[in-house]
DNA sequence: CTAACTTAGTGACACACTACCACTATGTGA
DNA sequence: TCACATAGTGGTAGTGTGTCACTAAGTTAG
């Protein structure tokens, strides 16, 4: 192992998948990659991210977290690692590998994004399937994929959709974002008893007024940690 | 993003944590980092891995598999990617990141790795809490405690002990390997009825003999994908 | 003012899987 | 043949989810 310096290295890159939830889809966050440069696949869609910066990224979470903050705005949303891709053949410069990063951006924080469009234009696309619809650079629609079937998955176990909501919301609005993601009706009771019973949400001292009977608001008790249930949800509702 | 390519690159490995079960602990094989060489650690030991060969590894995971062939000599085992390490302080070379990949290797498999030493010689060492007993070079105690405590929240709801068995086993036998990995003693008939419902094993047409009562023997009906289940173990047993 | 409509929220019981514990089964060795 | 150890089971309690019909509380149309 003598001369380990020596060792080709490959291109390195963060990648963040930015996801947050409209009244009726998942949404992830898509960056426009600039024409007439040499880079690869100009003017094509792209999830955030780019090189590390080792003078100034101390390591992969801060870099992470940094190219979430100029994206969104949001200092602190939820982050989870969703893992590493790296091929000879995934970036036509060589071998490459990036560091991919999984986040929840509360429908609060979801306007930023698209009024500050910084170096690269941003905007919000509807994920359908595991998919959007445009062609993605590099193998992002891979990663997108992984990250749409990571947290349909943790939904069934987990309260990760109570991060893509508003800072104050109602049951049934927390039922809705979990069957979109689901993809199927959920059984009003049985999913009310599950919350309730978690200790994930406080209730706050008001209520929602709208066109029919005002709802009950909530806020998390806790904005970064999730709850980890004991049993997944199994079976669907009716409708 | 004009010149991207003259980005600095960090340095790139990838390192696997591999598990095996003895009849009393989990354990996890370490090589021993060579002595004077200019290399960083010499003379300790460490997570097996190394530097990506771009020129022959087409991507990360056939390294990780790459690597786990050499150690263990095991073609196929359970391997997942854990995630990944990366900053300017944990090689004192300079910003580098690494690939964590996680093996569980057969019981039947254990002897290869300390019979054939390769390059570094190898050995296992009990794990105990989420640590082993000797120092670790760079951030590797860190990356081993993120492997036990994954896989240890894994066993509440997986089948992923299953993998650690030999061939044929009973079901005291995994019971006992779960034992040891949750670190709490587990309910017999609730274990047993548990797995057998989970349709995880096939029955074989003999026993095990031993000192008392034989006992049936069973094998694995799928050796490369786990079982889910939908409710986590949440107590555990008398004594 | 009242009825129809819509969404919020609940009561009561069925269901499935896990937890518990005492019991039986089948071998060894003194 | 009896003590002992481990394998394996029967029966029932416990707990969270699933089901569904019901009540609650607002708006809007007449």
């Amino acid at each position: 192992m003598a001369g380990t310096l020596s060792f080709p290295r490959p291109l390195t890159t963060v990648d963040v998948v930015i996801f947050s939830a409209s009244a009726t889809a998942l949404e992830v966050l898509l960056v426009r990659r600039p024409e007439g440069t040499d880079d690869p696949f100009p003017d094509t869609w792209a999830l955030p991210g780019g090189f590390i910066d080792t003078a100034h990224d101390n390591d992969l979470e801060a870099c992470a977290l940094r190219k979430l903050k100029e994206k969104t705005g949001v200092r602190a949303p939820y982050v989870e690692q969703l893992g590493s891709w790296g091929s000879a053949s995934r970036d036509p410069r060589g071998w490459s590998a990036t560091h991919a990063y999984f986040s929840l951006i509360s429908a609060d924080d979801r306007a930023f994004a698209e009024e500050h469009p910084g170096s690269q234009p941003a905007r919000w696309f509807q994920v359908e399937g595991a998919r959007v619809k445009e062609r993605l650079a590099f193998d992002h629609a891979e990663i997108l994929k992984a990250a749409v079937n990571r947290l349909r998955n943790k939904v069934e176990y987990t309260s990760l959709p109570a991060f893509l909501m508003p800072s104050e919301f109602t049951l049934s609005e927390l039922q809705r974002v979990h069957e979109v993601l689901l993809d199927r009706t959920l059984e009003k009771k049985a999913f009310r008893t599950r919350i309730l019973a978690s200790n994930l949400l406080e209730e706050l001292p008001r209520k929602k007024e709208g066109a029919n009977r005002p709802a009950q608001l909530y806020r998390l008790k806790n904005k970064k940690a999730p709850i980890y249930f004991a049993r997944a949800i199994v079976k669907g509702g009716g409708s």
